[in-house]
RNA sequence: GUCCCCAUCGUCUAGUGGCCUAGGACGCUGCCCUUUCAAGGCGGAAGCACGGGUUCGAAUCCCGUUGGGGGCACCA
């Protein structure tokens, strides 16, 4: 049988980077073994969900290259690929359940539940719900309905030891009677996460539950309702949390953790691939720079580690940085021109394009870019502290001889440029160091920039001779 | 409270009883290269949570302790 891997998250606007993981598991593992990949969206909370939320998922997933092979936008045989479309499956699935009296209809309202959990837990015991409802006469029923109770249908736990065989956690066993009786339908009427996920896993064939490990109580739960509706239980998988550096839980509190912020941010897709990748798993050998296809190739599940990695915002940094070298120059300045202009920075694409080289292995995210070259497209130069500090300690009269010097010069390349730049320098008695700082202040604004004789060569000599003489003054 | 999961450098990890004087990577750090900043090259510091077993031998197996995390919802 051929592997089907699933990714179902809760429409959340953007994804963060712990879901992310588990998506980019799941469908390693599908790609890795030709199987398809299948995305379902789970909105059964139809009341905090927008439209807007929705898509960006799907933005966000298609940003990475996590391409799906059934689901929103594409279709597929088990369509639709939305819980909040799907109630008519939820509503078989519970007649049936119903019928075969493995789910029950239970009255018991909040606040009596509330009173024996609390009297449970009081006495030490699980406060979970203590099965009152599960086999109740009929005149019981009929004098609960009599008084006007809406009831929820629970489903009825089996009676014996339950067992998982998970992928990352290995055999995991719950004693008979741990597990209590779960909701799977409101007093509305609205079918619950339990009940939704076995029945959609169970119809749209899934091999494999690869998901985070918060969800490991719930496997056993939803291998019982696929037992109970006939059919045969994924393998699960359940990977670590995404911790912070906290070590807690991945969460709003530890900033921006969205992909889409670290979209913003400049980080490429290859890079937060790879990072991911590398965050609970290793191929085994001491590969850590990745394609995706190479990723696909060596990935396997049971080489997921079992205990929680930390995000660690310094290595996806490097990798950046990595793969924006890696990058050819067409490619990288184009995926810049939104940073530059996002900044309200004018382009010339010709002049960016030539300035890749300068700036590649100094960009640690494309959002680096607008520092970087700022100076090559706007001239409105604004010293900064460090460059007004190296332009006043420059000798009298040395600006002057720069612009002397750089009018003089016989042709305008890098070369060149870098010659006349060397015999200023030498003529005042300074070495490299010191004699091309004030050339770079005086022209970039900073202390800090591209390299010298190149980044004059593209921003023409006239300008060059302006601002020059501009610092002078 | 109870059940479950987890425990190797600061971080991500390799390691599945002898190959471990615990390997790699990020970060940190020294040197080299160098027009600034990077990038790059070569070095360095840094770890098996603790206590008991089992074994000729334990990071690796078992038990306990401690410390984290999760479940026990008409949330997913």
């Amino acid at each position: 049988m051929s592997v089907r891997c699933r990714f179902a998250p809760a429409p959340s606007g953007s994804l963060h980077v712990g879901n992310v993981r588990s998506a980019l598991f799941s469908w390693l593992w599908a790609r890795h073994n030709g199987g398809a990949f299948v995305l379902r969206v789970e909105d059964t909370d139809t009341s905090r969900v927008t439209e807007e939320a929705f898509l960006g998922v799907l933005e966000d997933l298609r940003w990475l290259g996590l391409d799906w092979d059934e689901g929103p936008q594409v279709g597929g045989p088990n369509a639709p690929y939305r819980q909040s479309q799907r109630g008519d499956h939820y509503d078989e699935s519970l007649a049936t359940l119903l019928a075969a009296g493995h789910a029950y209809r239970c009255y018991c309202s909040a606040e009596e539940l509330e009173e024996r959990r609390e009297a449970s837990r009081s006495r030490g015991e699980a406060p979970g719900y203590d099965g009152r409802c599960r086999s109740l006469a009929t005149e019981q029923i009929a004098a609960y309905e009599a008084e006007g109770r809406a009831p929820v249908v629970r489903f009825r736990m089996p009676d014996g030891e339950q067992v998982i065989h998970d992928l990352v956690k290995g055999e995991v066993r719950w004693a008979a009677g741990e597990l209590r009786d779960f909701v799977i339908v409101r007093a509305d009427g609205s079918p619950v996460f339990l009940l939704a996920v076995a029945v959609d896993d169970l119809a749209m064939g899934v091999t494999h539950v690869v998901r985070g490990d918060d969800l490991l109580a719930a496997a056993p739960r939803n291998v019982a309702v696929i037992e109970a509706l006939g059919g045969t239980p994924p393998v699960y998988a359940h990977v670590p949390q995404v911790v912070g550096p906290d070590r807690k839980p991945l969460s709003k509190r530890h900033g921006s953790t969205s992909v889409q912020a670290f979209r913003e941010q400049g980080f490429l897709p290859e890079a937060m691939v790879n990072y991911l990748a590398l965050l609970g798993w290793s191929p085994g050998d001491d590969r850590e720079r990745m394609t995706r296809d190479e990723l696909i190739v060596a990935f396997d599940l049971s080489r997921v580690s079992s205990n929680p990695a930390a995000f660690d915002t310094e290595k996806l940094t490097w990798l950046n940085n990595h793969y924006i070298q890696s990058l050819d120059d067409d490619d990288l300045a184009a995926r810049c021109v939104h940073f530059l202009v996002e900044a309200g920075v004018g382009v010339d694409p010709v002049v960016l394009r030539q300035a890749m080289p300068l700036v590649k292995e100094r960009m640690k995210t494309l959002a680096e870019v607008v520092e970087l070259l700022r100076f090559l497209f706007s001239d409105d130069i604004e010293l900064n502290d460090k460059a007004m500090g190296i332009l006043a300690k420059a000798p009298d009269g040395y600006l002057k001889a720069a612009a002397g010097a750089l009018d003089a010069c016989p042709g305008w390349d890098a070369e060149q440029i870098s010659h006349a730049l060397d015999g200023l320098a030498q003529g005042a008695g300074l070495n490299r160091t010191k004699g091309w700082q004030p050339i770079r202040a005086a022209v970039t604004g900073s202390n800090v920039s591209p390299p010298l004789p190149e980044s004059l060569a593209l921003l023409g000599r006239e300008r060059t001779l302006e601002r020059v003489r501009a610092a002078e003054g």
